[in-house]
DNA sequence: CGGACACTGAAACAAATAGTTCAGAGTGGG
DNA sequence: CCCACTCTGAACTATTTGTTTCAGTGTCCG
């Protein structure tokens, strides 16, 4: 193929590219080639990184400067354009539509598809504002299965606001937590199939106590939802003897940037202070 | 159709124009977009005009100057390029398009594309292979975010083939974990960025020992990729302030997959075995 | 630790591009 | 045949773009 030489060779050459380079690089392919098409400024100022770093790039990549590179860019789509036209392309591209790779993202696709077209997005805002509310005690349980993503949500809520709890279903210590759970406060549940029976007690429990079950699923749902005061379903279909928790981990993480937009002034000091204390214990790297 | 104002602009415009312009106007036609997409110097030459020409046209269409002109063009080629698959529908269908639920789904999506393209599929069958080895010990790290991912990861492997550990970065225990490892096993290891000293110094003692390593890491990439025999860049973007762990989610997902079809036949007894300890342990509803 | 090395972007600089002016060529009507 | 008009591109100016230099910063390795 020489009509997408320029992509391989950006692909080719990104493992010998330096920090700001490869940033660039991503950018480039992200939407290739239209980022390219622009002056050289407006490239660096998407990629985030400086004129000179494009330049050095670019001549890396062989090119005489960025006029040369962007007439390549320009040649190679023309020559795209004026071909026959693009058949709906695999999602791994270089793999036959039958990899396994393939196969499992479509399959992926179609469940973010069909699960966000059923949730309501009211019932959503609902509830971020639910877990938002730092009045509220926020307690987080998960199963087998589910306990990382559990454990997901749980770090990154503890992060954006303080008073919330992992409670392990799968442990026998969770009745001992229960004791902290009082009217009012939220109780997030996964549970998906294999419905867990300690799932179902705690959220019976719970909603008893007057706390809010929140309870997130799969597309059959689970039994809990008889005590839950908000339930959404995500599908898990996957093309393997195992579900995807994929489409329960977007909502996740959605629903942890709703959360974080509401009490954005609070967690913005939160952030910071965490950043000192990591800091000074040299958990991370300055730079590449 | 918006998306080809410009086209038809050039068209109804036509009867209108001068001699020069008219000329200008075929050369745009004849091969559009691409001819609009150089110089403004270039196009005249082109089309055999002067440049005064090309502006005196383009600010009668209606634009301020060339580069908006230009710019105008590269929107249209950008909506033409993406296609259909672009167009789609909001995904959360109730809501409005610049709701979170679906602004993140965009992203998310994007980030799916984005990485499926850039994977070989050759190297994914390799290291789907050495994992299905079960003449090698696996062991699974990750850090703060990626540490539930590598929960996730394990807990599958874990009952696909015997032989694998998790390793926690995170605590100080991973030396003592380090004595298990032995020339041909395999380390996985998670990093994404803020990416952790720990991971790095783990990574390379292993790779020293004789381990073969693989990294699960983003699309800047880890410093663990110089010690990393087969390194996969996921890309995180999502509108947060935080990365998406999606798409690494999705990988880890389908690579289980992939290690279960090698190894169906020992997977299958294993997977009754642990059907047989669940019913004896009654943890899971027979029913719902 | 400390020196060698590599990476990065601010700023200065060079080169091209885009826009403007204006004189001349062409055209049509009186 | 001449005048008034429009169109056109050469030449110039202003602006933006692309390139190079260089100093600061962080990383690696002994």
């Amino acid at each position: 193929m020489t009509s997408q030489t320029t992509r391989e060779l950006l692909k080719r050459a990104e493992p010998d590219l330096t920090r700001a380079e490869r940033q660039l690089c991503a950018t480039l392919l992200h939407n290739y080639p239209m980022s390219g098409l622009g002056s050289i400024t407006r490239l660096a100022e998407k990629a985030g990184v400086s004129t000179p770093t494009v330049v050095r790039m670019v001549q890396k990549l062989g090119f005489s400067g960025f006029p040369a590179f962007q007439a390549a860019l320009r040649d190679e789509l023309e020559a795209q354009i004026s071909g026959p036209i693009a058949k709906h392309e695999s999602w791994a591209g270089q793999a036959p539509e039958e990899h396994l790779l393939n196969r499992f993202t479509e399959s992926v696709i179609g469940n973010i598809r069909q699960t966000l077209a059923q949730i309501d997005p009211a019932r959503f805002d609902e509830v971020a504002a639910l877990l938002a509310d730092e009045g509220r005690r926020l307690f987080v349980t998960g199963g087998r299965i589910t306990r990382t993503l559990a454990e997901y949500l749980f770090m990154h809520l503890q992060v954006i606001r303080p008073g919330v709890s992992l409670v392990p279903a799968t442990s026998n210590a969770w009745p001992h937590a229960m004791l902290d759970m009082g009217e009012g406060d939220v109780l997030v549940v996964f549970d998906v199939r294999r419905y867990e029976n300690t799932a179902l007690k705690m959220a019976k429990l719970a909603s008893k106590r007057g706390l809010k079950v929140v309870l997130i699923t799969d597309q059959w749902q689970s039994p809990v939802a008889k005590h839950a005061a908000c339930t959404f379903n995500c599908r898990i279909e996957a093309p393997s003897a195992w579900d995807s928790m994929v489409v329960v981990m977007l909502f996740c993480e959605t629903l942890v940037a709703a959360v974080e937009n509401r009490t954005w002034e609070r967690t913005k000091a939160r952030m910071s202070e965490l950043e000192e204390l990591f800091d000074a214990t040299r958990i991370f790297r300055k730079f590449v």
